[in-house]
RNA sequence: GGUCCCUUCGUCUAUCGGUUAGGACGCCAGGUUUUCAACCUGGAAAGAGGGGUUCGAUUCCCCUAGGGACUGCCA
């Protein structure tokens, strides 16, 4: 069975990078019928965090990436991890390493300083037991120091390493306490983790890992190093480019679907597939879809993908939605009516939105209430002329049938006798009706509107002159 | 510095030796129109450079350039 993970390190929320590796993950595992499972990389007491832990789970939660199981805490493994370093060193492949820190700081100083490598090359390798102090020491692995070490990307073909290009890595601290390397390869191992896809910042660290699975006999996963996402200027993710938390996405309003969809197009491709649900990037997806060069952020097509999601999107499943984005912005939420009249307006406002905020604000006229906000240049297309057309237009409308055919007929009849182009006459109508100069059309707000609100916000804006 | 990875329109990408190098976003022009969108039609726009291999390279190999990652008792 297909198990795969995400593991990322409590230290700040999940941004975009991290969301992406996560949803390759988690796809590749829903297509396969595997697991997809979660483990917080905690073992750097220091910068390990509890509100970190909340933020990532939150953004996976928001994405719709559900884990399988429990998430597992690496910091609570620190036991097996121990286990597995004294099993390498009875084994041999692990030594005890007593140089201190300040020592191995002052050999790269000296090596950077004549240009020799600053791979630190431990005295204590073949040092025998007589020899060791009394003293704490760390654990590090007995790397090859000859030959080749290669793995076999799914995504970037077979890499190759010289042996001596590897040091000797620390597998315990002095503290007793495992490193990221050690911890990594022993949880995979117990996880039944076998495919191992994550940023290609970890390229390297596959060669190293490599070497402890050799070193215990245990098996390869297949590894998937993905390329790292850049901001919009090619240059790495930063604040100032994209580097957000995945829940200010949601904040900026874009669904989740959308979210996926383009996150998924980022590097991976099924032919010319551009929009899809979720259901189909799991159908589609595989290794082989993912591209081996660096992609950059591009909110514009982010944005249009958002509005084709949200226009694609079922009403009810997008109130739901509308409704949750306002609850996670802390906005006010949507009374009986609004909801209701909400409900009807999406039909003809959602193909107008590329965001929820942008809906909401193309909704409107059936949003806000009697006395009617308006924007300047509504209030000025209510000028007397207007108004007294309105105050004329009223009473027609009162005996007229309230269905879009029927209005649509007295509407155009009704500035045509007037020798006025209908665009004239939709103006102030859309000030009377919304306080704003760019609505949806005219008829859709009257019929959501109802004939007592749309007369009513009629007369409030002919200000009273009733003929 | 060392090791490793990457390089097709502005951006995301298709192509798995033979194509007028395709699509999408964005952009420009036109159309539709009831404002804003949406929608329709058309357009400009790419194989980093140089060597090979081959009848034939965007595609395979090498070099250069550019970008990135790693180079920690961080993950």
């Amino acid at each position: 069975m297909v198990v795969t993970r995400f593991a990322p390190s409590p230290t700040g929320y999940l941004h975009i990078g991290g969301a992406r590796t996560a949803l390759f993950n988690w796809l590749f595992a829903r297509a396969n019928g595997g697991q997809f499972l979660l483990r917080i990389e905690d073992t750097d007491r220091a910068r390990s965090t509890e509100a970190a832990s909340e933020a990532i789970f939150e953004g996976l939660r928001w994405l719709g990436l559900d884990w399988d199981d429990d998430a597992v805490s690496q910091w609570a493994r620190r036991d097996r991890h121990a286990e597995v370093a004294r099993q390498m060193l009875e084994r041999g492949a692990a030594y005890k390493c007593f140089a201190t820190q300040d020592e191995i700081e002052a050999f790269r100083e000296e090596a950077r300083a004549e240009g020799r490598s600053t791979l630190y090359r431990s005295p204590w390798r073949d040092a025998g037991p007589e020899s060791h102090p009394d003293a704490p020491y760390s654990v590090r692995l007995r790397a090859p120091r000859e030959g080749t070490i290669s793995i076999d990307d799914q995504v970037q073909g077979n890499v190759t390493w010289q042996a001596d290009t590897l040091d000797d890595m620390i597998l315990l601290r002095s503290d007793g306490s495992p490193t990221y390397m050690l911890a990594v390869v022993v949880d995979d191992v117990d996880m039944g983790v076998t495919h191992v896809i994550r940023g290609d910042d970890h390229l390297n660290n596959a060669a190293r890992q490599r070497l402890i699975y050799d070193a215990m006999g245990w098996d390869l996963p297949v590894y998937a190093h993905i390329p790292l996402i850049h901001g919009a200027d090619g240059k790495k993710l930063s604040k100032r480019h994209g580097a957000l938390g995945v829940t200010e996405y949601r904040d900026m309003g874009y669904p989740a679907s959308a979210m996926r969809n383009y996150l998924a197009r980022l590097g991976w491709s099924h032919g010319d597939d551009e929009f899809f649900t979720t259901e189909q990037a799991i159908e589609w997806f595989s290794l082989d879809g993912i591209g081996k060069s660096p992609a950059r952020l591009d909110f514009k097509k982010l944005e249009n993908l958002s509005g084709q999601h949200i226009a694609a999107t079922e009403n009810a499943a997008l109130l739901r939605e509308i409704e949750e984005f306002l609850a996670a912005t802390g906005a006010p939420s949507l009374d009986e009516p609004r909801r209701d009249g909400l409900f009807r307006a999406l039909d003809f406002v959602k193909s107008r939105a590329k965001t929820i905020p942008d809906l909401l604000e193309k909704a409107h006229f059936i949003l806000t209430r009697r006395p009617l906000d308006r924007d300047e240049k509504s209030a000025a297309a209510l000028d007397d002329v207007s108004r007294s057309i309105l105050a004329e237009l009223t009473p027609h409308l009162q005996n007229a049938n309230w269905t879009r055919e029927a209005l649509e007929a007295d509407l155009n009849a009704f500035a045509e006798a007037r020798d006025l182009k209908f665009g004239k006459l939709a103006q102030p109508l859309r000030a009377a009706l919304a306080g704003r100069s760019a609505t949806p059309s005219v008829f859709d707000m009257m019929l959501v509107l109802g004939r007592d609100e749309t007369v009513a916000r009629l007369d409030e804006a002919a200000g009273g002159a009733v003929d």
